[in-house]
Parts: structure tokens; C-alpha cells; sequence
DNA sequence: GCCGTTTTCGGCCCGACTGTTTTCAGTCG
């Protein structure tokens, strides 16, 4: 039977996909097994822990997630087992689980492997079958070969490694990744295009694989097949191995394990390429659903007419025909689209930024011309938590540059004004007097440079810790000398709930704050996040004209994303700042606005997207 | 099992690659 040890996103996913693949397996319902897939690709995928949706009583708004699926989890968070799940369970061995989590083998091989080699009651799997393997019992095997049994062992080998590290990448890890492996294809001759796609370019907080697309011209080539791109491609220097390889894609690990997918597409049809390898499968499915409603079949090469739209109630069916936009091809029966707004528009659709793609409601909105703009990295006037290297003998880590380096960059980015926000002076070993003195010190200090920048105006911020009892780590009389104050949480994460929100909401009632830095505290890959009653956080600071912060730094990224899109119906603003320590870091304000923008933030959510004197205002303005 | 500007019933995306196969099953994205 399944163990459970912490109910992680990873864990609910292996869960759904087990439950999957017994309904696979004993066969009756497809679309049962479809429908569990579906919701654990949906926890997969989600940005947040899905425990932690379900204590704020969501799951059921997670999509794919339904009445029978979210009560089991219900029962399964609450007691630490479902009946119905293990009912379910019980039917197959539990080492087919196991087993199912080694990449080519899925429920059918697994399910073999596990009953004819015997290892029903398997205490170790991997090894067993390894063994088996070693021993040429898998070669054995009906619809099993020689190679099948190589490829078997080696995957075992890999996933054992792999399961060592942490599995999910990153973003900037994951680009400069994705950097070599394109600047290596463009040197290729019948290269003309290299894209980024998949999770990297709806810039997902972390990032599993990377995918590429490669636009070559056709007359360059010989015939129709990519061969010499894909051989080209599966030579790269830092392959550790090929996964496949054939006519119209491949696929590699680099070292240290991570995996490269590459299609490969002609101008015309390119846009399909862009719009199908993006994703998110969610979206894709979807889309494919829309266009199928529309009469057409959707695949990665363009649109396929099937039939008239198959409504019958349609009152106005527009002939597809007449439409304007896409690069109708009709002699070749599949429409190419060489562009991929065209593609959206070509199906009634408003254009759908990579970003929001997630399968949630984007469709229905885009049918409804209510997708809107989302804020952009051009928009933000202004970076206000930023950490110098002016010491104040602060309680946590110093930066690396000057305050004038820093307004320098400032500049450099095109900002009308910074906020600095180093961290309050420690506490312990300075007395309440010496703090004050410090802090004066240190506002006289930017004082005079306050007005020696023509270009970019500064703001005297400070970050301040938020205690376990909500006051602040600043004497009161200390808030004199800044002009703002951002107040995190960095100690003591593991308060319930309840204890958690009002410590917040205390530190949040102190004068000149104006933001809470990065909310959830979490640290991808390592920590997660604290639980809040967002309910409470976000109505409070929508209603006292307190920011939420975006905090861009690439191991936050918090807010979350799916968080920022709640907050939004609360009308709470956020802020998206860096955290910046040093002048390179920054440069790192679009990992922030890509959480905006993945939680639909139009640039008037973003408070730091107004003007100097308009953003003045807003902070001076405390109600 | 899920889901709904057409629906509370009756549908449910689409294709590439590999190995073991002479036509397809399994896995993956």
C-alpha cells in the first residue's frame, strides 16, 4: 500500500497517476483513466502546494479536480488514507507503483514485469529487477527483446540518480542551459531559428525540461527529412545520451541530467510548432477541444478541416472558407500557419500570451475578447527593494554595491526612481538608541545623494523583519528616518495558520509600511512556503493601500502566481521588486513580472508602474 | 471521472518514436 510522508504536490501526482493506471489496467473505462491523468498532470503543474489549496477549501477550482477526486483528497489529507483510493490501490501490486516511476516503463510493462517475474511482494524493485534484468529474464518475456531489457536497466540506473537530485530546474539555471544548446544549433548552416519553448517560455517558476523548436528553410534541405539536423543536434558535446532521435524530432540529456527535446520546423508552418510545443498541455487540449468545436482538427503542423462545425444549434456558423488570417494551404488539405496569432485568431480567438496558457479558463475568456493586457517589463518605472553595501550593521546578509552604483544601474534600466531596502539593524548588540542613531545616520547619508541624480529619484525604504509576535525588529521611533518599510518574515516559519496571519497582519498595521516581501516565504526546491488566510491578508492590504510583493528573486518567485491571479479579485496591488544584493541581480526584474503575468496583472496592478510623482503619492498616502 | 455561451447527459486531443513486430502496442509529451 502507498505511503505518504508529506503530501506533496510530487506525491499527490504519483497517487493520481497509480489510481490511473489501475483503471488502465483492468481496462473498463478509458476516460476514467483519462480524467486521473488529467488532475495529476493539474497537481503537477500547479504552483503551489496542493495541500495547501485544499485547507483554503479551492481543490475543486483546480481544474480537472472534481466532486469524487476532491473528496477523496479531502478524506486523504484529513485522515491519511482514502477508502475509495485504496480500494482502487488494492487491485495491483504495489510495486507496479513503484516501478511506473522509471522513464519507458509505464503501466503495462510494469505491470508485466512485476507479476511474471514474480515480485508482487517486492521490498525493493529497482534492485530486483535489475537483477532479473542482468540475469536476461526480461529479454524473456513475451513482447520483450534484448534491447527492451538493456533499456530497462539502464533507465533504472538513471532514475536512481536522478531521484538523488532535486528534479525541477531553476529558471535562469534552466536557461542558460537551453543558451548553449541554441547557440550551438544556429551554427548549423540550414539553421535559421532557434526558440525556446514549453515551460521556459510561460516562464514557470521551475522548469522540468527544455523544449526547442528550430525553423529551417526548405530549399536548403534535401527531400523533406531533417536527418542532418537531428544528427547534428544528437552530437552535441554535452550529450550524456540520446533518448530517440527520428525524421521529425529528438531528444538528449546534457549533463547532469538534464533533458533537451528538439522539433524541427519549416517557415510556413512554424507558428503551429510555437503554439503546440508551448504548451501547456492543459491549454493544448483545450485549444484542440475549441478548434474541434469550430470543425477543425488541430495538430502541431496546422488545422485540418473535418466537418461543418458539429453544432447544430449554431446560429451564425461563419464558413470557414471566408476567414481572414492564416496561411491557407487548401491543396495540402492541412492549413499552415506560419504565425501564431493568426492561428488563434484563425479560430475565433483573441491572441493568448504564452504565460496565462495553463488550461485554466483562457479559452473561454479569449472567445470573450477578455484576455487582458498583461504588464510588462517596459512598465515598471522603479525597483524599491534593493539591498546596498552600506552597513548598518543589518540583521541579515549586506549588499555588494554602493548607493550610487546602484542608482547608476538604476538608470541603466530606465527607471525613474529606487527604493533601498537593506535589512534592519540587528538586534542584538545594539540598544534601542544606537539603532536610532544608525538609521539617522544613514538617512542623512542618502539625503545627499537624494538630489545629486538628475535622472532617477531615491526613496529611503527598509526591510524589517516581522518577529514571531508581528512587531517589527525596529525601535518605532527608528521609522522616522525612512520614507517606507517593507516587512517580511524570516524566522520562525512553521506557526499554524492562524497564528501565521495575525502576526502579519500585526506587522502591517505598523506606520510607513507599504509592502509585505515576498509573502509566502517559500525557497523553491528547499522550503516551502507558510500558510496565511489570504482571505484576510489580501482584503487587509487592499483596504489599508499596502502592496503585496513580487519578490523576482529566482528561488522566491513569491507571491505565487495562481495566488497573484486570487488576489486580484480583491483588488489587492502588488509590487514587483528584485531583492536585488547587487547591481548584475538587478537586471532580474523579469522573472518577477513573469509571475504577474501568469497571474494576469495588467500593468495597473502594479504599483510600481506608475510615475515618480504618482507612486510618491501612493506611498505617502497611508489610509 | 470531469465538464458545460449547446449540454446535468454524452461527449472526451493528437502525433512521434521505439522495439518487437509483418501491422502494432507501449510510452511519452
Amino acid at each position: 500500500m502507498y505511503k505518504l510522508e508529506n503530501y506533496s504536490n510530487k506525491e499527490i501526482t504519483h497517487l493520481l497517476r497509480s489510481i490511473a493506471a489501475v483503471h488502465q489496467l483492468k481496462g473498463k473505462n478509458r476516460f476514467r483513466t483519462i480524467a486521473y491523468e488529467n488532475a495529476a498532470d493539474a497537481v503537477e503543474h500547479l504552483s503551489r502546494e496542493i495541500k495547501d489549496v485544499w485547507e483554503e477549501g479551492k481543490i475543486y477550482q483546480v481544474p480537472g479536480i472534481g466532486e469524487i477526486i476532491g473528496s477523496s483528497l479531502n478524506e486523504l489529507f484529513k485522515q491519511g488514507r482514502s477508502k475509495h483510493f485504496d480500494s482502487i490501490l488494492a487491485q495491483v501490486p504495489t510495486p507496479v507503483f513503484e516501478l511506473m516511476k522509471v522513464r519507458s516503463i509505464g503501466p503495462k510493462r510494469a505491470y508485466k514485469l512485476v507479476t511474471i517475474l514474480g515480485l508482487d511482494h517486492s521490498d525493493n524493485i529497482f534492485t530486483d529487477l535489475k537483477k532479473a534484468g542482468e540475469e536476461g529474464k526480461i529479454a524473456e518475456i513475451e513482447n520483450f527483446g534484448k534491447k527492451s531489457e538493456q533499456e530497462i536497466i539502464a533507465a533504472i540506473n538513471l532514475y536512481r540518480q536522478r531521484s538523488a537530485k532535486a528534479d525541477r530546474m531553476p529558471i535562469p539555471y534552466a536557461k542558460r542551459i537551453a543558451d548553449e544548446v541554441i547557440n550551438y544549433l544556429k551554427n548549423h548552416p540550414q539553421v535559421m531559428r532557434v526558440d525556446a519553448l514549453g515551460s521556459l517560455r510561460r516562464w514557470e517558476a521551475t522548469i522540468g525540461d527544455v523544449d526547442l523548436a528550430v525553423q529551417v528553410k526548405r530549399e536548403k534541405l534535401n527531400g523533406k527529412s531533417y536527418k542532418n539536423i537531428i544528427d547534428y543536434f544528437i552530437k552535441y558535446p554535452k550529450k550524456i545520451k540520446v533518448e530517440n532521435a527520428g525524421e521529425n524530432k529528438a531528444s538528449i540529456i546534457v549533463s547532469p541530467n538534464i533533458r533537451i527535446d528538439l522539433r524541427i520546423q519549416e517557415e510556413a508552418g512554424y507558428g503551429s510548432m510555437l503554439q503546440y510545443f508551448t504548451g501547456s498541455k492543459a491549454h493544448n487540449i483545450k485549444l484542440r477541444e475549441h478548434a474541434l468545436a469550430e470543425g477543425f482538427s488541430l495538430n502541431e503542423y496546422g488545422l485540418k478541416k473535418i466537418r461543418s462545425p458539429s453544432t447544430s444549434l449554431r446560429t451564425s456558423p461563419k464558413s470557414p472558407p471566408q476567414r481572414k488570417g492564416g496561411d491557407p494551404r487548401n491543396n495540402s488539405q492541412i492549413m499552415e500557419f506560419s504565425n501564431e496569432h493568426r492561428l488563434y485568431e484563425f479560430v475565433d480567438l483573441q491572441y493568448i500570451p504564452p504565460e496565462i496558457r495553463e488550461g485554466t479558463n483562457e479559452i473561454e475568456l479569449a472567445q470573450k475578447n477578455q484576455i487582458p493586457k498583461l504588464v510588462e517589463v517596459a512598465d515598471i518605472k522603479g525597483d524599491l527593494h534593493v539591498h546596498s553595501s552600506y552597513n548598518l550593521q543589518p540583521s541579515h546578509d549586506l549588499g555588494e554595491n554602493t548607493y550610487e552604483e546602484m542608482l547608476k544601474k538604476a538608470k541603466e534600466l530606465k527607471y525613474q526612481y529606487l527604493g533601498f531596502a537593506e535589512h534592519n539593524p540587528k538586534t542584538s548588540g545594539l540598544n534601542e538608541k544606537e539603532i536610532i542613531e544608525i538609521m539617522k545616520k544613514r538617512y542623512l547619508e542618502i539625503e545627499k545623494i537624494r538630489d545629486a541624480e538628475i535622472k532617477v529619484k531615491c526613496f529611503i525604504g527598509l526591510e524589517a523583519d516581522i518577529l514571531p509576535d508581528g512587531s517589527l525588529a525596529l525601535p518605532e521611533k527608528a521609522i522616522d528616518y525612512v520614507d517606507y518599510l517593507v516587512v517580511s518574515v524570516h524566522s520562525a516559519f512553521n506557526l499554524n495558520v492562524k497564528a501565521m496571519t495575525e502576526r502579519v497582519l500585526k506587522a502591517l498595521e505598523y506606520p510607513k509600511v507599504k509592502a509585505l516581501g515576498h509573502p509566502t516565504g517559500r525557497l523553491l526546491g528547499k522550503r516551502e512556503g507558510f500558510e496565511l488566510d489570504w482571505e484576510r491578508i489580501f482584503n487587509f492590504c487592499a483596504r489599508k493601500n499596502i502592496a503585496l510583493e513580487i519578490n523576482s528573486w529566482p528561488q522566491r518567485l513569491d507571491l505565487p502566481d495562481t495566488l497573484a491571479r486570487e488576489g486580484l479579485r480583491h483588488e489587492v496591488k502588488y509590487i514587483i521588486n528584485t531583492d536585488a544584493h547587487a547591481t548584475q541581480e538587478m537586471e532580474g526584474m523579469r522573472y518577477g513580472v513573469s509571475v504577474a503575468r501568469r497571474g494576469w496583472c495588467g500593468r495597473s496592478d502594479i504599483i510600481n508602474t506608475l510615475n515618480y510623482s504618482a507612486f510618491k503619492k501612493w506611498l505617502n498616502n497611508k489610509s
